[in-house]
DNA sequence: CTGAAAGCGCTTACAG
DNA sequence: CTGAAAGCGCTTACAG
């Protein structure tokens, strides 16, 4: 905002005039118009190169109405979903040739509202936007009026009709699920997550069809709500460790969650995996260097990231008709960190 | 750069129209004059609200030749190093009312180069760069003589005289390798990294001084460079591991590396921090989820993102006078990866 | 193949 | 306290 500086400005003009021809003809070779004389190019590119000249990107979409931004709004960088799912949506707009524009929410619904109002005013040619939990659905469907792109990924909002690309979390929930009951398991927590959240909604469901598919009673006390994050994740197994009848596997509603969990059981004298199996979601890369490695749901969130920057690019050139939906099929990938339970419950 | 998109526009023109006032009161009235009168005021601001007005910032800076965008340009964001930096960096840069562009370069001259010219063709403010090694003075240079700001962070460039922040290199690898000999080890390897790299040179150079000033020789076969990644970790220890005389200790170019190597290790066979000593660098968020804990040089990062960013502000602000260096000073963190030396060589 | 003119949405002295 | 006018750096029909 308080934002201000002086520029040395080469402009278009003084390319024009030191190449003896009109703002006009410079503008025209600078964007590569055929109906140039190869002589007057070469006048105006020597110009350029001489005088160090360069683009100003901004005015030419002013004046164009054009836009070469896309602002992405995540939760927060530290959880590397974030960070795959943004290596994912950067990698692919770089190839459209867009810049983006960062911001992260930390999950407050004032900075939302912040961020989405800051990148309409940068002129941003469309949004992707994983949305804190509980957003109202009048925010995202103004923008979407204003006739900029908006493509939601992983966190849908309630009464709005956009793209959106996700994982299907009820069949995630429910491969999780059904690999601990296969394995003996009985008690089986669900660690972690917010109950506002879809993607939490959704992995319930799925843990709760998988065990009444296989005659198994859910038991609430079980199911312990924290945020999605290492702490959340010690916190979590905590409580249930320390509860009367504790379970014997735990699913996590996130890879963060799982990881907190399994260091927690280390610090008090448990093995994670065979004192307790655990299921993560999302296979971020830490999965793989814990010990015991962590069996996990994998979320794809790279290719997630480029599907969502592939339907935003399809929106603001125009090609997409109908809102679309992208739903990834999730995959269990198991490690180390689910043994066979070994009685009805721990010993 | 293909990107083009109609946008609906209510302008300023049009809800002075509608307030009754011409477009410079208008003006006035959203940049918060204080001499306009109180009716005025109202009259614009419910125009406004009424008209879903949203400011054009891009219009705004183009003509008041400001710029509240900042680009940072880092090497990737798998490694939580550059994701702790960017959490650092876009925390302050908030603060200051700054929108980020970002970009990565995967050490690649050309994406850089790339990356640059379109940041300046979107008027950023400034710019804070970890540049790609070796890079030439020549690019920066232009770009600070064109009166944007630059600071340079983490990696410095030979001829360039701007705003730096970084660790003390050569401490932290002295501090390592101290540890290290403290332990008793006596052929402590150096893996990973590239030796273009002014921080690889650097951190060799104090591990170079700890061992003179222990009296130990220098053996080159010991000193193995990788790419800082995983991967490299397990090519380099790897290499090391199959060597006629193995070391008994490893310090790591940064934690990547050192877990990467521990994780092979383990895959070999071979107890990391008992059957070698390893400590890395950096104290990413993974070296505490590791078994064992990663002994490790903590750098800061994120620390240093916030520095960056504060250079940034007073260089944009004019507040700055002579080009600033902060150099973090490193901190040993002594975990368990680092057991004494049994004998000479491993058993 | 090239130039003169209008205009993108805003701000900024300058008058009144 | 408010308005008329010029201009930021560019592009885009429209003539010639």
């Amino acid at each position: 905002m308080k934002t201000s500086k002086k520029r040395s400005h080469v402009t278009l003009q003084d390319v024009a005039a030191h190449a003896g021809v009109s703002r006009a003809t410079a503008s025209l070779v600078l964007r590569g118009s055929p109906n140039i004389s190869e002589a007057t190019r070469q006048k105006v590119l020597a110009a350029m190169q001489q005088l160090g000249y360069v683009y100003d990107r901004i005015a030419a979409n002013l004046r164009s109405n054009a836009s070469s931004t896309v602002g992405l709004i995540i939760m927060e960088l530290a959880n590397p979903f974030y960070s795959e799912l943004l290596v994912g949506i950067h990698q692919e707009l770089d190839k459209f040739g867009y810049t983006v524009i960062l911001g992260t929410t930390f999950d407050s619904h004032a900075i939302q509202e912040r961020l989405l109002s800051t990148m309409l005013e940068h002129r941003v040619g469309g949004i992707i936007l994983s949305a804190v939990p509980g957003s109202s659905s009048e925010g995202v469907n103004q923008i979407i009026k204003l006739g900029i792109p908006v493509v939601l990924v992983g966190r849908k909002i309630a009464n709005v009709s956009c793209d959106y690309v996700g994982i299907d979390n009820v069949r995630g929930g429910q491969i999780a699920a059904e690999h601990l009951i296969r394995k003996g398991h009985r008690r089986i927590a669900f660690l972690g997550g917010f109950s506002q959240l879809s993607s939490w909604q959704e992995r319930k469901r799925g843990y709760d069809q998988a065990h009444y598919a296989a005659g198994l009673p859910i038991d609430n006390n079980l199911v312990v709500e924290t945020p999605a994050t290492r702490q959340g994740g010690i916190a979590a197994i905590q409580k249930v460790l320390t509860a009367p009848e504790p379970p014997t596997a735990a699913f996590c509603y996130n890879d963060m969650i799982a990881i907190g969990a399994m260091m927690q059981m280390k610090e008090m004298g448990f093995v994670p995996g065979r004192d307790m199996a655990i299921v993560g979601f999302d296979d971020i890369p830490e999965a793989t260097i814990f010990s015991p490695k962590l069996t996990t749901v994998s979320s794809f969130p790279r290719l997630m990231g480029i599907h969502a920057a592939r339907l935003l690019h399809a929106q603001i050139e125009g090609a997409a008709d109908e809102p679309q939906t992208i739903i990834l099929q999730p995959e269990l990938i198991v490690r180390e960190s689910c043994s066979y339970a070994k009685n009805q419950t721990r010993a």
